[in-house]
DNA sequence: AAGAAATACTTCGATAGTCAAACTATCTCA
DNA sequence: TGAGATAGTTTGACTATCGAAGTATTTCTT
């Protein structure tokens, strides 16, 4: 797949720009509507994103998820009452630093993640719908261009 | 750009769709950062989310807005009271029906209505960064189809 | 090893954004 | 003309958030 006009790619921004601007005002609404039908109603995005930050794998501290889903520590404290009252999250005070509050999912908790993995994949499915592996290579590098563009702004 | 090889693109999937939230998660957040150094630090990244639905061009209603932002009516009452106390936006009653509030935006709100459509546009660049024509139309395809598949699950 | 400083988290008080319900003004249509 | 519908606003209650002060624990300093 070479070739190649004159046509500057430019056109091509402002619309796809347009498209990006719709698709990230869309996404929040997309995913707050998915779960006010599903079975976790009583979550937020933002909960479900803490839980997601949290994972499965390794554990985090409160202040550790604080800075990755930018709340204040204060707010994540309650963030986190909400969370383990509802039974998704666990407090597990550290045993070499009694000061540090680890987390961990729940049973549920694990079943959320899977849940909100399982979202983004058809997303992304949806999205790579029809192109051959050659077409999802390039798509695949545009995700992470754009993922780096945004990391480094962030850094700044 | 045909098709080929039986080697699911499932693979990409995975990682792709790791990239992908990690993209809409951290979306908001450069916003934000980008929003507090610049000459627009007064605002929310919902503000600025309703000046740009307000748009240049078309008058839209308070409630056509509200729809479209995701508020409440009464939310978007007092949204709106902010952004006209700031400066960005304008109230007017319609003539025709005197009920209608048309909103249009103030000489400061087209600069940041143009700021943000600029933000957007550099994303998008750096995403397209280093593409042929050809892998710019597949990547324009897939944003379309990510665009579409959002908004089908918003109507359901 | 004792006291001072730093760290991790929590509690508290204040604030801001949100919604639903009640309200006002205006329009439609029968 | 009057009953109901519509567009927006006001009000009251609620919730998430933050910053500041507080508690417990650890680390550093001398």
């Amino acid at each position: 797949m070479k070739k190649n006009s004159e046509t500057a790619p430019a056109v091509h921004y402002r619309t796809a720009s347009q498209t990006l601007i719709d698709l990230l005002a869309n996404a929040v609404w997309v995913e707050e509507g998915a779960l006010k039908r599903g079975p976790f109603a009583a979550l937020t995005v933002r909960d479900v994103h803490t839980i997601y930050a949290i994972s499965m794998y390794e554990e985090k501290t409160a202040s550790q998820l604080a800075r990755m889903v930018h709340l204040s520590p204060s707010a994540m404290t309650t963030a986190i009452d909400r969370l383990v009252q509802k039974g998704y999250v666990e407090r597990r005070r550290s045993k070499s630093d009694r000061r540090v509050v680890k987390l961990g999912l729940t049973h549920q908790g694990r079943i959320l993640y899977r849940a909100h993995q399982a979202f983004h994949l058809k997303m992304t499915q949806a999205m790579f719908h029809g192109f051959s592996d050659d077409a999802a290579g390039i798509l695949e590098k545009a995700l992470d261009n754009l993922k780096n563009y945004l990391q480094d702004l962030l850094k700044e």
